[in-house]
DNA sequence: TTACTTAGTGTAAAAAATACACGTATATTA
DNA sequence: TAATATACGTGTATTTTTTACACTAAGTAA
């Protein structure tokens, strides 16, 4: 640390698009300020970085902490640094976003702590205006997984382990925003043969069960040469 | 600048690659590096980044300090914070891409300062390990224009203002690393609706010489919908 | 005028994307 | 146990996009 030119510092920090998908809808964890600046509104989970930690550290700790979860798809897409955009100084914000898996709500308790007095899972359709410039990384960052999802299927994280195709079309409406053709998607989503078909039906349904699906990281790699993890910065 | 917690600030910097295409040949400016940490390496051409100007604005200087250009295409593509990446301590680096026209290449005085020694033109199939990790971001780099250019043509900027078809494949060519079909590549091209056909045709060939296109940025923004300039974080 | 070099062009085949509808299985209920 | 309701699961024809492929035309140079 000797040679550094150390009034070039800057502070900055990471803020996290926590996507879930539950009852149907996509939604982003949010987190209510107990603080000011922006006090009483809602804001993205995120944190600053210390300077012993990678940035990858440092998200995958915010998403801990805000979810309890760790080993997620987790993708870093954009670095915010405009002058103005933190009231109180410059601050730089490298921004990411994660997928998880939502099923099992109960185990992730958002945090409450002394900034945030409460955290939230927001539908995306419902989303407020956030603190800072945090409505802007949201939208740049949606509008990336919206255009990666129609050539690369990434969003299998958000679903239970075991879904029906039925879900995934769902899902990706949702995502997309659009209705899909039944027969064009499954045809599609099949011919990634990324999909492993279970010898099991979904439960509970009051009609016509469907076979369920596993996604196959396996075959995910093989397909798109990509590990479904954390790139090493 | 009251309440930020200072002891998070961390150096950060703008690393650029700035391509250019010259002689068929797709090159990259670097510097060599006239001080310790890695005197005497090649590098890309960065800078630390001011606590008065935005990130966009750091890319731009740096740009201008180097090739003396403005107002040229450049895109954030990622930042780099892994620990240990700088032999002195921890350094955060945004690192953009460029692309400039290097025909006047005259006009272009890369900078002799006492960072660096001398800048050079070096064409991409020539270079070196670089210094830092400069390598790496410069992979990552060029992988992701090489796949932007798949589904958009982003590569005029590298190219004299009226150019030909056949100059416009060899770009391609030379960045997709692979020979493409010439009927298949004009169709394609004039598809996309973004060109101009001049009434004028190529000088100084000593063979029959072809048609001038100029690239249309109206046709461009109508149909990318997305100005090629600057996002504004 | 001839030889040389690159410009410029079309069509057929294959692959991918789209549009479109009905019989089947299962649970519920009457 | 029969009827009903609901989502499941499937195939084909059409259009669009992508690919493969080769010759004549124009201009320069000798």
């Amino acid at each position: 640390m000797e040679n550094l030119p150390l009034h070039f510092e800057s502070v900055f920090t990471v803020d996290c698009i926590i996507f879930g998908f539950d009852e149907g809808e996509l939604k982003i964890l949010l987190i209510e300020r107990n603080e000011d600046p922006f006090k009483g509104w809602f804001a993205l989970p995120g944190y600053f970085v210390e300077n012993t930690e990678s940035i990858e550290s440092a998200a995958e700790r915010i998403l801990y902490e805000s979810t309890g979860l760790k080993g997620i798809y987790m993708e870093q897409f954009h670095t915010f640094g405009a002058l103005g955009r933190h009231p109180q100084g410059r601050v730089i914000t490298v921004a990411y976003y994660a997928m998880i898996r939502l099923t099992n709500q109960k185990d992730l308790k958002p945090v409450t702590n002394n900034l945030a007095k409460q955290a939230v899972w927001m539908p995306v359709k419902d989303m407020p205006e956030l603190a800072f410039d945090h409505s802007r990384i949201f939208r740049k960052g949606f509008e990336k997984i919206r255009n990666k999802i129609s050539y690369q299927p990434i969003a299998f994280e958000l679903l239970p382990e075991k879904f029906t195709l039925t879900q995934l079309q769902h899902l990706y409406e949702v995502i997309l925003n659009k209705k899909l053709d039944k027969r064009n998607f499954r045809k599609k989503m099949l011919a990634y043969d990324i999909l492993k078909e279970l010898d099991e039906k979904q439960k509970g349904v009051s009609y016509r069960a469907a076979k369920l699906y596993k996604f196959d990281k396996r075959k995910y790699a093989k397909h798109f040469n990509k590990e479904l993890s954390f790139s090493k910065d």
